[in-house]
DNA sequence: TGCCAGGCCCTCTTTAGGGCCTT
């Protein structure tokens, strides 16, 4: 498998904007089906945390008091991933945060965003639910730490998109789990892709 | 101190509504 960049944001809210930033990233690099490297960094963008977020994950205002700039953080991530294609479990999330702090920076991606969260809804429609926690629990994934932070999320979602793209292989009998196939699939009606995988076998 | 969104997907749909998922 090629190259992938699996992206975790924690914030301090659910939409970007004057009063809602990103505070801590995660990044691991997958390559032929491995973990080989990864960034983490909480960042400090000057934002207050409301009480329920630092419970969620946390991540307390003191602990962003001495977290490096955000501009710092986000251009050592940006460097990081490069033009590498990305994926994230509910992507349309970390898509809004990562288009968003990297428009500060007055930086553009420019690779699309592959997202586990869609991928299961259609390669495991029998799951409980499709949060990335249920998932690695129900799929008897490793336990990567405290839920909630970056790192541990990231490395969640990169051992799913791996069971994942080994389903594919395995079971479905794709050759090459490309970044592009999954974007593919990611966009098809949940009822297609049920169709091609059942013409492929299981 | 603490406000707060939006794309996807299903269905009792399509001139819409509501649950899921992310923090």
């Amino acid at each position: 498998m090629e190259r992938i960049a699996v992206i975790d944001f924690e914030t301090n809210g659910l939409a970007p904007g004057s009063h809602c930033r990103a505070t801590e990233i995660a990044v691991v690099l997958l390559e032929n089906g491995r973990l080989v490297d990864r960034y983490q960094s909480l960042m400090n963008a000057g934002v207050w945390i409301p009480s329920d977020i630092e419970r969620l994950t946390g991540i307390s205002n003191r602990m962003l008091k001495t977290a490096p700039p955000v501009a710092q953080v986000m251009r050592e991530a940006a460097d990081f991933v490069g033009s590498t294609p990305l994926l994230a479990h509910n992507a349309s999330f970390d898509k809004k945060f990562w288009d968003y702090e990297l428009g500060l920076l007055g930086r553009q991606r420019t690779q699309d965003f592959a997202c586990s969260m869609l991928l299961a809804r259609r390669l495991l429609p029998h799951a409980p639910n499709h949060k990335l926690g249920t998932l690695n629990s129900w799929l008897g994934l490793p336990a990567t730490g405290r839920a909630h932070r970056a790192l541990a999320d990231t490395e969640m979602a990169a051992n799913l998109m791996l069971h994942l793209a080994g389903l594919l292989q395995r079971q479905h009998g794709v050759a090459e789990v490309s970044h592009g196939l999954l974007c593919q699939l990611q966009k098809q009606p949940a009822a297609k892709v049920a169709a091609w995988l059942s013409a492929r076998g299981h």
